[in-house]
DNA sequence: TTGTAAGCGTTATCAC
DNA sequence: GTGATAACGCTTACAA
């Protein structure tokens, strides 16, 4: 039971290799006569070329390497997204994904490139300093980041609009009438980790505030957890009097925990109190109830990453490097308070 | 910016290619001298073998070809630690993972053996009746199964002890004093769509409840979200009497919201009424409140099912499949009434 | 429009 | 213990 090959191809074709090699690949005109027959060859054989033999001769892998945040670090949750619009965008180019886990560090990284694993990589998962930057830098392929370090070193990057993302959610509450802002910040491990759209999201979120003069705090940092929310909520609602309160909680996994809190102390979001989350849509409808987010767009993150990448394939000549940001979206759903 | 061939290497050290090939693989004794000498040059260079040659030459590849069930079917959160689990298991054997999105279907499987991208595969999310089983069985690599299909087809399988998770999960209630049980069955999507797990698990507790001689009802089939959790919960309490009721939940994505529902109807679990949920540990910590729980072991399974595929890569004798079913624990958290 | 043949970078079989 | 050298299966000049 062992495999054909496109001598194989060939010779019941009644063709040279080259020739089914062309056929394949579209590279040379091929008389019609003579494409049909080895169409047929290889359909009669079940061919499939071999990607090892392929990649030695072209040069060229058709694969991706993809390298994603698993660990404890990991949102579980808000990955599989990610992964699975980049594994599609992959399918739709013709090339497969190789998934290499974070926690291998740069050598993932060295040994993808080094062994001519992939011709290109895409990188989750980035932090304001990260040591596998100028690794990845000095790569033979080109590699995309998901996620915004400090210094890209001339690496192209993807990702949400955090800044943009922090002005709609408060934007959004100034309109509705608020008169006063609390942002759930992010929890300690994030913050020493280094995922920098922390800080650029907090940033905008009060910088936004201040245009609009409503007063606000920030209550951060917040660790993971019902404990950890409840103290965040309690912080939250310290000194409350009269007016508009609006909550803005940036960080996923934090959402449901925040509005078991405010139910617990018979504050009930949509009522007595706006809520507004940054996370998936998907993520929202499923909340109890559900929240009125800011959408995080995996999706489209990783379909512009993908996009940019093959268009670096494309075009090997080195394309001058960009950082995109990908604009969020409101949905009102039933944890603010509408217009008076 | 070229990587160096295991030629330039053997320039370096003065050898010839085989011998760097012999350094390398340990397929035969080499002098220390040289070996020194030829390690030197690797590391000098930073060489790495090019994989394409290697999987050409060798006639092996070093890849596990991974079949994930992405796509609206999947259940987001419980997938990732299979992933995770399995790309570690293949790096600490030297072998890279690939992956492939079920919506491919058999077609990714014959692309993953007949391009020879990997040396065997993992299929994951078996139905009843799989058309990728037979497709699978055919192949020129080995192929594991996670979770049992009606009929494996020669593939060895490797799942959860569903039967014996659900018997667990009644014996504790028995053993507690509970006087009615009511296990909360799947969806219609996943009925249908043939996942025999779902079936596996309810006859088991059915009959572990009919030896106890404990009444029971199975309530099912209960659709995602909310509001079906709801009328779920509305048909198991309903005409609720004296003595101690116990709910088996299987559904992992179900639990939380069956406890909502139960909350808001003012039946404390852990107080009222007992609630076993099949699920990971990690996923019942996090409920509110925590639900005792069957865990569902997914990093026990991968770990299993990645050693006997590398058994039978490393024995290619074709061995004789198997069936492992690997045992759940039982943790009791916060949602059971304590023995009286 | 098609065929010939020289690689691509390893591994593994012979020799010595 | 080590070195030549023939595959491995494909792509791609170069010829015709």
């Amino acid at each position: 039971m062992v495999a054909f090959t496109s001598k194989d191809v060939a010779r019941a074709a009644g063709v040279s290799q080259s020739t089914v090699s062309y056929v394949m690949s579209g590279k040379r005109p091929i008389s019609q006569r003579t494409r049909l027959r080895v169409l047929a060859a290889i359909e009669e054989l079940t061919y499939e070329p071999n990607a090892g033999a392929r990649a030695l001769a072209s040069q060229r892998t058709s694969v991706i390497g993809l390298v994603v945040p698993f660990g404890p670090a990991a949102d579980t949750a808000g990955l599989l997204p990610f992964i699975e619009t980049i594994a599609s965008s992959a399918r739709a180019r013709d090339h497969e994904v190789l998934l290499v886990t974070a926690d291998e560090g740069s050598a993932g990284l060295r040994r993808l490139a080094g062994r001519s694993l992939c011709d290109a990589i895409v990188l989750m998962d980035i932090l304001a300093h990260d040591d596998r930057i100028p690794v990845a830098a000095s790569l033979r392929v080109p590699v995309i980041l998901i996620g915004v370090p400090d210094d890209p070193a001339g690496l192209p990057c993807v990702d949400l609009d955090f800044p943009m993302a922090a002005r709609m959610a408060v934007d959004e509450l100034a309109a509705t009438g608020h008169d006063r802002l609390v942002f759930i910040g992010y929890s300690a491990g994030f913050m020493s980790r280094g995922f920098n759209f922390v800080r650029r999201f907090l940033d905008a979120a009060e910088a936004a505030a201040d245009r609009h003069g409503i007063p606000h705090k920030t209550v951060a940092p917040v660790e993971w957890g019902r404990a950890a929310a409840e103290k965040a909520v309690d912080r939250a609602l310290a000194g409350r009097r009269k007016g508009r309160l609006g909550l803005v909680v940036p960080h996923s996994t934090t959402i449901q925990p925040v509005l078991n809190a405010l139910s617990a102390r018979g504050v009930v979001p949509g009522r007595d109190i706006s809520v507004i989350g940054l996370c998936t849509d998907a993520t929202a409808a499923e909340t109890e109830p559900p929240v009125s987010n800011i959408s995080s767009e995996p999706r489209d993150v990783s379909r512009r990453a993908m996009q940019t990448l093959f268009q670096l394939l494309d075009s090997d000549g080195p394309t001058r490097p960009t950082i995109e940001l990908v604009p969020p979206r409101y949905t009102r759903r039933r944890t603010t308070i509408p217009q008076p």
